[in-house]
DNA sequence: TCAATACTTAAAGGATGATTGAAATATGGA
DNA sequence: TCCATATTTCAATCATCCTTTAAGTATTGA
């Protein structure tokens, strides 16, 4: 994740609808929502659900699979954990107070972090 | 950090000027520096400075405090911690793969972060 | 108190983003 | 093939954001 993707990201995470929707889709897991789904989630119409999915879609945080007539949203899990990443990047150059929070959170999923790390 | 706060968060760090600002005051550290100097470092005009560094003191990812004729602003690690936390806060229940990437920049600096464990 | 430094504020513009409704595309079943 | 479902695309409008220039405030030193 460089400077450009972070920016794309923070800008498609900026407005309410959108974040609604990431959130709702790193909940769903694997599995994602449908458009139409998420639309009546989130109480947007279809068309306004569908241009922000695409700016989401192209910024990199979801992805998109046709399944019969639905389209299926999922999730993109490496683009958000390279966003965290990215945010606390420079915390380690002398102020680890950043990553204290973060650690915090990331406790409770040690075992698979861990594993990850290797 | 809610989801208002965090909207606010994303908004500020959306602008490239921005990101900039922020990233250069999380490496000054505690020091912070001089909207002056900010201003030279991202090659920006001062009024075009001020007006950004506004909307980052709005969002609270920093504060300013005046020192004789210089106004120092400073990252707010609490904030910027919180808002790591708020992006990763539901990847725990179901989808650790987001923490993974967070987990492995916390480790760099894993004594202070255990230490605001307890 | 005057002038210089360091910033901020205000106003005006141009650019970008969001919302809406109508029309278009793709899929599956009768 | 025809219709219904699910979603996207397009065009128009409105709102918001960014940049610039000019004027204003605060602080320091001569």
């Amino acid at each position: 994740m460089d400077q450009r993707q972070a920016l794309g990201a923070f800008a498609a995470l900026s407005q309410e609808t959108r974040l609604q929707i990431v959130r709702l889709l790193v909940v769903a897991g694997p599995d994602g929502m449908a458009a139409g789904a998420l639309a009546e989630k989130v109480e947007v119409s279809p068309s306004n659900i569908s241009f922000h999915l695409k700016e989401l879609e192209h910024s990199g945080l979801i992805a998109a699979q046709r399944q019969s007539r639905s389209i299926i949203y999922t999730a993109n899990y490496e683009a958000l954990g390279g966003l965290v990443r990215f945010l606390m990047e420079d915390c380690c150059s002398g102020h680890p107070e950043i990553c204290a929070p973060a650690a915090e959170v990331a406790a409770c999923c040690a075992p698979t972090a861990k594993e990850n790390l290797q």
